[in-house]
DNA sequence: CATTAATTGCAAATTGTTTGCAATTGATTC
DNA sequence: GAATCAATTGCAAACAATTTGCAATTAATG
């Protein structure tokens, strides 16, 4: 069912390097772990979960935890992006530079398919929301559920 | 920080026997836990999480265990709608008769005071959206964060 | 009030995630 | 390149939310 590339990127994939930097830049380390786990993410445009991404890694290359870890810290770089899909699982995507990474996804329910969402929801009628209950700061968490082409 | 009923609720609360007469309905029993969960659920519009449930009622009164099966009983007849504001924690409304119960929520991050929101992302677009990706059934899951006036 | 299937409590199992700690390993300095 | 030191890792144990098996209980029904 679960096709393998369906979905439309719209940044391009970064470099390595680029992405090291950044975290060298920190004053974090590369190590072994870290690299393999980028460059997984580097090569995954879908959100993936922490299992997904150890599942993808050599046998021994990296402990489920030290995924956690990484994904903790990439997370507050703002290297990473965590999304929710409702299923009780954290599922991160690598986000561009200079971007926040704030975007939505269409889930097949069926099958787990997902495609990336350009639309958003209008910031106008966010405004208002905000301001209508007094609120700061607001954002939103947006996904959207359907049955895909291939599951009907 | 956390206010008691800065919700405004668009439903009126239901009777208790019309709940339990939809329980009963459905030959299911209508034992004294699950009337105590209805009767919580009744008086509180926001969202609850199982183990606010669970507190909310009397001492013994009711098994952990016992509200998750619930949930579960009542989210399949769709009397309840769960809810899921990031943090792994499923939590459930109470919905009106005939509603589906869908609407969004306004979630201040740092006292986690809840507001009841009446917008909702434009249908026009939704259809597009499922459109453009062949998708059917399509519908969203849609939350707001941000600061309360009191937090801010 | 006897019967029966649904329901409950309790404890144990599952699953996703976090954490303590000793051993390991980058980055830095000489 | 070798020494140094703090950051990082693996592993096991701890946690938290949720589910489940099972024997005991209970609501509905006749």
């Amino acid at each position: 069912m679960k096709k393998d590339c369906a979905h439309k990127h719209t940044h391009q994939r970064q470099e390595l390097s680029t992405l090291t930097g950044r975290l060298r830049r920190e004053s974090h380390k590369i190590t072994g772990p870290r690299a393999a786990i980028l460059e997984i993410l580097r090569h995954h445009p879908h959100p993936l979960t922490n299992k997904e991404i150890h599942a993808e890694l050599r046998e021994g290359e990296c402990d489920l935890a030290t995924i956690y870890r990484a994904m903790q810290l990439l997370g507050k770089l703002g290297m990473v992006k965590r999304f929710d899909f409702g299923d009780g699982v954290a599922r991160f995507e690598l986000v561009g530079e200079g971007d926040d990474g704030h975007h939505h996804h269409l889930i097949c329910t069926q099958c787990a398919e997902v495609v990336e969402i350009a639309e958003c929801f209008p910031t106008e009628v966010e405004q208002r929301i905000a301001n209508q209950n007094g609120f700061r700061s607001v954002t939103h968490r947006l996904e959207f559920f359907g049955v895909c082409p291939d599951c009907q």
